[in-house]
DNA sequence: CCATCACTTGACACTGTGTAAAGTTGACAC
DNA sequence: GTGTCAACTTTACACAGTGTCAAGTGATGG
């Protein structure tokens, strides 16, 4: 509160955010800066480079969306097909959320290395939560013989990726519920015995 | 032959697909044209612009790799299971071939429409696939009773993609063989009754 | 009253794309 | 041989977008 009711920082992230929100592609320093409000100039008064300013964007929307107080609800289930599905249901509704974000940074990764671990981070977040679901599963019995934890783990980490949530609502034109419930569908039929 | 053995054109196209086959990220114009040996400005001559030179690219790996004639082998199985596995075989085989190309598509969707309808026509024609092999199993009864034929479709075209190819392979480090085996089991969990 | 912080303004270097124009070279026609 | 044409080269430049730099402004606070 140096200067503003909010920061000038959290006014850059919030109009980013926004931005990015909106879907427009190629969102440049310009525009970010007249969303919030400063100059052009201004903006490397806070963040060295576009990529940094990304991915501190990342960061806000994951603090702000509060995904890991999401997660807790999936962590106190009783069964491992309870957990299974609340987790599915916790990052499903995640996903469109996070979606223009999660456009900008992937987009980012093949020029910017470090726009391409910060995603390979919040990614690996999710893994984590996958693996903790068929650890779950597994310790009740239900994980599909054939597969090893890391195998199942793999498939659901995959099954549940951005890219086929993508995939499902925009080239299938499904709606979130339906592809919510194809998910959990389609984990089970993969993963539990 | 007008001028040497291959045409320049065919040369330019050459170099471009090797560049992108070499999975360097970002390349110029002026790299592609000291690969192909000519001026930066040659390229201009054959090529309108960037996103036309990749598109190009990217019909002219289709015709030499030959993906029509490969999927062929798919059309001719007798039953809708052999279609399916058929199939499954021949475009998770061209995915590898193909992989470098289609980075560079993507990534070039969010900017050029005309990318953004190359890569669509492109993943139009594997959606034709997945449509005829679910045809083939729903002649024969063996298509899930619970899934109409859109869904199935669906559901195999969103499996098969290359992004999913990426995450199991690069991601999660499996070797192709075993990418390819874990589709066919999949597909079959997901599709047949 | 002075200093400092947060910002503005204006200028500029750099990269990569695409355009433009004049010059070179070799093949082919007559 | 001369002329012509196509394919290419060289040089130059406009343009967008990122990032840097330096000088200036204006409010706040000791």
């Amino acid at each position: 509160m140096s200067r503003d009711q909010i920061s000038t920082k959290t006014r850059i992230l919030d109009a980013t955010w926004k931005l990015l929100e909106s879907g427009d592609k190629n969102i440049r320093m310009s525009d970010i800066a007249k969303a919030a409000g400063i100059s052009r100039q201004a903006l490397y008064l806070h963040f060295p480079n576009r990529a940094d300013l990304l991915i501190a964007t990342a960061r806000h929307l994951d603090s702000v969306k509060n995904i890991d107080g999401r997660l807790e609800r999936s962590r106190a289930a009783q069964s491992g097909m309870a957990r299974l599905e609340a987790f599915i249901e916790v990052w499903t509704g995640y996903i469109p959320e996070i979606h223009g974000m999660s456009v900008a940074l992937r987009a980012m990764r093949a020029s910017d290395a470090e726009a391409a671990s910060a995603w390979n981070d919040r990614m690996g977040a999710v893994r984590h939560g996958c693996a903790a679901a068929v650890q779950a599963l597994a310790k009740d019995g239900d994980l599909n013989a054939d597969l090893s934890e890391k195998t199942a783990t793999d498939l659901l980490w995959t099954l549940l990726s951005v890219e086929n949530w993508e995939h499902f609502t925009q080239d299938c034109g499904w709606p979130q519920s339906r592809y919510e419930n194809t998910m959990k569908t389609l984990a089970k039929a993969a993963l539990v015995s």
